[in-house]
DNA sequence: GTCTATAAAGCGATAGAC
DNA sequence: GTCTATCGCTTTATAGAC
């Protein structure tokens, strides 16, 4: 047992540049496209270390998802004091997300890939994340409901899709191509349309 | 030269035959998980007979995407008739898309695929179809500005590219897994909404 | 634990007989 | 043109030396 305590710094730091390497990459190509190989590359590791930290390409993509929901919930704990009504935070939230897009943040994993699907939904942390997450959001909608501000027809379960929908919306790349509009004037628009969408 | 229309049309029928299984397929599965294997096994032929009609598993989804944007056009056609107003057609068109999704006709490809996409630029006949729905549209569009429907200060673009995110909207296999409301509820939501944040 | 080297498997694409 | 059989490449994953 010699200094045990630095080691493990020492490899949670490694795990971490892991992990953000692959946030990364992931927000760049997608899942399919990310080669393990790339990431060891990235890191600057050999591909056998990778694989004592993490046993599969699909571990890999749940600590990305991971470290993102935390991101968000650290935003939504941040969001819980500042605005008024539940329909402010959920514009923050929304805008948010498509922040993180732009800044390369925010993973994209195919929501077909079976393998994929059945490494998240079995991993306990990430699926404790995002049960809070959509529990909270859900509270928001609810309230947002309440208040008159979102159409109380629509079923919450719907509302927080299309929040989610949000942080991978194809409408934010395709028209940054362009290169005609300033990204905060994007954003400004697509909240906004989404927001309106759902009013009463 | 034995009957050569004849065997032409049995080479027409089969290259229909193919296509018909990409498509599925790619509904199914999307491009990446989609094999050349799979498609030889649906259709029932060898791989070497496939790569005689189609050069590359890219250009068999640009045949797909031809496909699909034809069968596009054809219901273009068929509203320019129907609705009273520019309005009234593009949400007939965004009922269309949903309709086919949950058809399974809807091909998925990978937004940033850049061999594929590469391909598909290239593909003469996916271009002049793609532009050619882009321009009716956009005409649909702006027409629905004039009249007042659709807020004038979004750019055209931008309505247009909303409008083909319908075609891979992710929300609608979200709510349908749910199995908590028939299609024809869901579909409605998603159209009504999309329609409204677009209002003035 | 990390490295080099390699196994094992899946994929797109092709050669050659018929 | 279609078939069987296989190539060549990429990718995930692991063995074994240090």
């Amino acid at each position: 047992m010699t200094r045990p305590r630095f080691r493990e710094q020492v490899l949670l730091a490694r795990e971490e540049a892991i992990v953000a390497s692959v946030n990364r990459l992931l927000a760049e190509k997608g899942f399919e496209a990310m080669t393990v190989d790339a990431v060891v590359a990235d890191v600057g590791i050999a591909k056998a270390s990778l694989y004592k930290h993490f046993t599969s390409k699909e571990e890999l993509a749940a600590a990305a998802m991971v470290r993102v929901l935390d991101r968000a919930l650290d935003e939504l704990a941040r969001l819980r004091a500042l605005p008024p009504n539940a329909l402010g935070r959920l514009e923050a939230v929304a805008r948010w997300s498509y922040e993180q897009q732009i800044a390369g943040q925010m993973p994209i994993l195919p929501s077909q890939n079976s393998t994929l699907r059945a490494a998240l939904t079995q991993d306990k942390a990430y699926m404790d994340r995002l049960m809070q997450l959509s529990d909270e959001l859900g509270g928001w909608i609810v309230e947002a409901q309440r208040e008159g501000h979102v159409d109380a027809a629509l079923p919450p379960e719907l509302v927080l899709y299309t929040l989610f929908a949000r942080a991978c919306d194809p409408v934010l790349t395709a028209i940054r191509a362009s290169g005609a509009h300033s990204d905060e004037q994007i954003v400004g628009w697509l909240v906004r349309t989404w927001l309106k969408g759902l009013a009463t």
